[in-house]
DNA sequence: TTATTGTTTATTGTATACAATTTTTAACGG
DNA sequence: CCGTTAAAAATTGTATACAATAAACAATAA
C-alpha cells in the first residue's frame, strides 16, 4: 500500500490500530472518529475504509457502519488453512531459484532466532524482528507480488487474535525448532520436506490457538473476541 | 459481493465490464463516464474503483486516475502460480469432506463436459457454464470462504487476457480431459493424484497463454494488452 | 519547421451539505 | 414496574461544489 495520498495514509492508520488492538474486535469504526483523530474530512475516510472491507480487514453491516470482525473458530480455520498454503508455495517457490548466499543468510537469521531463545527472558521484539525477516525474504526471494500482498492480509486477519497467544515461550521454542529443521531440510535439498514443514510451522499457530482458547477463552481475554461458529 | 448498496452495484457492473471487455486492458475508467451511465452521482463510483483498487481488479496513477492493467509475463505468472495453488488447497479440502453424493455428482458435470466436446461447433457457453458449476461445486465442498473470493479475485484478474485464447478446441479437449482424470482419482481415492491434477490443469491455462502469444499477438489483439516484463 | 513554454481544459482529490435510516431514549399506557 | 411506541439524536449514504494537478494544445521564438 502505497504512502502517498490521504486516502492511503488513512488506510494505514486504520489498519494499524485494528492490528495493534487499538480497535478491538467487534468494535465499530466511526467514520467521524478517524476523520477527527487524522484531521482529515470523511470522504477519504470512507474510501479507505471501502478499500479495508475489501480487503477483509472490516466488516461493513449496511446501513450500520463498519466494525473489526469477531472472528469465528471457522473463520480462524480460514486463514490458518489458508495461510499454510500460500506460505508453502512460497517456499516451493523460493527453493526453485534460491542461491546458496540466499540460504546461509536465511540460516544467520534462524541462528539469531535461537541465540534469543535460550536466553531466560525471550526479548519477544527482537524475536518477532528476525522471524519476520525471515518470512519476508523468503517471500522476496519467491517473487510473487500477490502471493505476498494476500498473505499480508490473511496475517492483518488473525494478528489481533493471535498477538497475545503466540508469544509464549513454549511456542516459541517449537517455532525456533521449525524453522532449524526447515534451514536444515533446505541445505540438505529436501524440498519436499521444507515445504512440508513449512506448513506445519502455519498450521502449528492455529493448533496453538485453539489450545489455549479453553485457557484464554475463560480467563475473559478472548471471550470478547472469538465467538462461537 | 453484495449486491445491496449503490457502492456494490457500481462494483458489480465495473468489475463486469472489465471482465467481458467493455473497458479494456490500458483503458482509463473515468469516474464521470461511469457515473453517467449508472445514473449515479461520483462519490459512490470512487469508493466502487477503490474496493476494486484494493483486490487488484484496477491500477490507480495518482493525480491519474484508474485504469485497467496491463498485465505484465511476470503478473499472468504469478496469478497462474497462485490460482494454480489456491485450487489445489480446494481439491484438498473438499476431499477431507466429500460424501459419494457429491462425488457422483461432480462426475454428472464431467460428463455432460464431455458430451458437449465430442460434437462439431462445441457450445462454449454450455462447457462454460459446466465448467464453472464443477469448480464452485468444489469451492462449496471444500467451505474456505475467503480462498473462494481471492481465487474468483484471481480469476477476474486474468480472465480479459485468456478470454479468447482459453476457449479453442484443443484446450477444451485437454480440459475436459483433466476432469476426467480428477473425478477418476477422486473416486479410486487417489487424493495426492487428484490434487496434483487439479494443478495442472490449472497451470495448463498458463501454458495455452503463454503458446498463444506468439501467434494472438502478432495479430495485434494482445498486442496491447499484454507488455513485456 | 520544430521545440519550448504558457494557457486552457479535463479529471481527480477533497470538503461541505443534505437525505435516509437506524438506534436510542423518553414518555405513555398497560 | 415493564413493555410498547414515538420522537430525537446520531451515523451512514448520497449528492453537489470547489480546489489542485496534470495533460493537451496552441502560440511564439529559434
Amino acid at each position: 500500500m502505497k504512502v502517498d495520498s490521504i486516502v492511503d495514509r488513512a488506510c494505514q492508520h486504520i489498519q494499524e490500530w485494528i492490528v495493534t488492538g487499538r480497535f478491538k474486535p467487534g468494535e465499530q469504526i466511526k467514520e467521524e472518529i478517524v476523520s477527527q483523530r487524522l484531521e482529515i474530512s470523511r470522504p477519504p475516510v470512507r474510501e479507505a475504509l471501502k478499500m479495508l472491507e475489501a480487503t477483509g480487514l472490516v466488516v461493513r453491516k449496511p446501513r450500520r457502519g463498519v466494525f473489526v470482525p469477531l472472528l469465528t473458530k471457522k473463520d480462524v480455520w480460514e486463514i490458518y488453512t489458508l495461510k499454510a498454503a500460500l506460505y508453502e508455495l512460497v517456499m516451493e517457490l523460493a527453493l526453485e531459484v534460491m542461491t546458496d548466499g540466499q540460504i546461509h543468510e536465511m540460516e544467520t537469521l534462524v541462528e539469531k532466532m535461537e541465540k534469543l531463545v535460550i536466553e531466560d527472558t525471550v526479548d519477544i521484539l527482537k524475536y518477532q524482528k528476525h522471524h519476520k525477516a525471515f518470512h519476508r525474504r523468503l517471500m522476496e526471494i519467491a517473487g510473487n507480488n500477490r502471493l505476498n500482498t494476500f498473505a499480508a492480509n490473511l496475517h492483518n486477519q488473525a494478528t489481533p487474535f493471535s498477538y497475545k497467544s503466540l508469544h509464549q515461550k513454549d511456542h516459541l521454542l517449537r517455532s525456533v525448532q521449525y524453522h532449524r529443521e526447515i534451514i536444515e531440510a533446505v541445505k540438505s535439498g529436501n524440498r519436499h520436506l521444507a515445504c512440508s514443514l513449512m506448513k506445519q510451522h502455519v498450521m502449528d499457530a492455529l493448533l496453538v490457538f485453539q489450545d489455549e482458547q479453553g485457557a484464554v477463552w475463560d480467563e475473559g481475554l478472548l471471550s470478547s473476541m472469538v465467538m462461537e461458529g
